[in-house]
DNA sequence: AGGCCTATGTGCGCTGACAGACGGACGCGG
DNA sequence: CCGCGTCCGTCTGTCAGCGCACATAGGCCT
């Protein structure tokens, strides 16, 4: 039998949690991998379990900017759920690792049969909003030094290690802005000995160091996580 | 028999939005009036019809951001249908008018039973995401004059009216700057000619001129409408 | 060893928006 | 008709972040 860590996944009923496991492959995620573009049907979806996956949002020609982040405490297409088969946001990986996919057809069947299944996915949906409302907020008001702190703690939540491999090009697309910038502000994280890193090898040291230089975002959206999906 | 101009009520079929009409009451909503402010139980559930609500999120102590706008298109409290009581966002009176009002508990039942409204409201749920999506980027790269003519071409919309009332200070509140700044950007839309204001009353001249001026997340959220309300 | 690619660090001028402060203008009510 | 509150316009100084350009530095390949 195959053993979910996806903690969407794993909070099921085992009926329901053992026939959504039926449909699943485990599939590998690469770093970078657009696993699905802005505004093309869903095909599949998948719940990370040692992968993680962002979401970003672009408009035109804008240069995009990150307004969520999916690991394993959630899925990839729950849109699905409100019944609609797009998504408007990219979602490119950003930890590789293994996920589960399921077919989109497949997983609207078993929504239709499962009502646990539906609730789940229901608050899941709602985290997601609560989400790109605080990352709206973030943007606007937040410096990049306390966005970058806030950034690394997520991805480390989700990364189950204080070790990951990001490059300061990738971490400017994620948050909206110039590698420069993220030199700067990951130097002076370096400089208070919050954080270590080498040709995109980051390392945290002082977890709790950084908390206190992440903007207020990162412990509202715990709070989220702990209310609803805890 | 009541008349709903709410497309969201309208678009049901006869039987459910009787039923659901018959559960509501009307009630006037006035300017800057607090709906529901954030984190608080979801008591009732609106349904504008001539005034429309701008949902405002804020982390902490930042001043606060628009990251939505509810006209007659749709509806506050749609999170019920995700099963989840509370809101993280501020519900402000942007345009004073009419709207339906129904109990949470009521609504709910409501939802058990109609599939159909299940599905109308889950819809919205998914326009309301791809706002907050758009909102994040908008805040994120678009300058204050766009932003502003993008504001001003929205509520318009909802206000179904070239004239509207709102002064720079609550636009500044809406739009995340200072007075000044939108001082500034209506400054400059008025001498292209597009707009005309006095003392808070707005007039839109030129709502051509407008759209050419707005950034592109105006005619990127008229098309996710069309798609998926039209 | 040398070449090349990727990743990181630095400098400079520019601009949009900020903070704070002040002045003028309109309009309502006493 | 005068006073006060609301609303709008302008000014000065400051600063974070931008665009652009260039300088190192590690690692991989041949």
């Amino acid at each position: 039998m195959k053993t979910p860590q996806n903690q969407l996944i794993a909070g099921l009923p085992a009926k329901t949690r053992n026939s959504l496991l039926g449909l699943a492959d485990s599939v590998e995620l690469t770093l970078s991998q657009v696993v699905c573009d802005a505004d093309v049907p869903t095909r599949h979806v998948y719940f990370p379990v040692g992968s993680f996956i962002s979401l970003v949002a672009a408009v035109q020609d804008s240069p995009g900017v990150e307004v969520g982040m999916i690991g394993a405490e959630g899925m990839l297409g729950a849109a699905l759920a409100l019944g609609v088969a797009t998504n408007p946001l990219r979602a490119v990986v950003q930890g590789p690792g293994m996920a589960w996919r399921i077919k989109a057809q497949d997983f609207r069947a078993e929504l239709k049969r499962s009502t646990s299944l539906q609730h789940a996915v229901s608050r899941y949906l709602y985290v997601l909003m609560c989400q790109h409302a605080t990352s709206a907020v973030c943007l606007r008001f937040h410096p990049i030094g306390q966005r970058l702190a806030r950034w690394l703690l997520m991805s480390q939540d989700r990364a189950h290690s204080t070790r990951f491999h990001i490059t300061h090009e990738f971490l400017a697309y994620m948050l909206g802005v110039r590698r420069v910038g993220i030199t700067n502000a990951a130097t002076a994280l370096q400089r208070l000995g919050l954080i270590d890193y080498q040709r995109g090898e980051i390392h945290v040291v002082d977890r709790a160091g950084l908390e206190t230089s992440a903007c207020a975002c990162y412990k509202a959206e715990r709070k989220i996580y702990a209310d609803l999906l805890g």
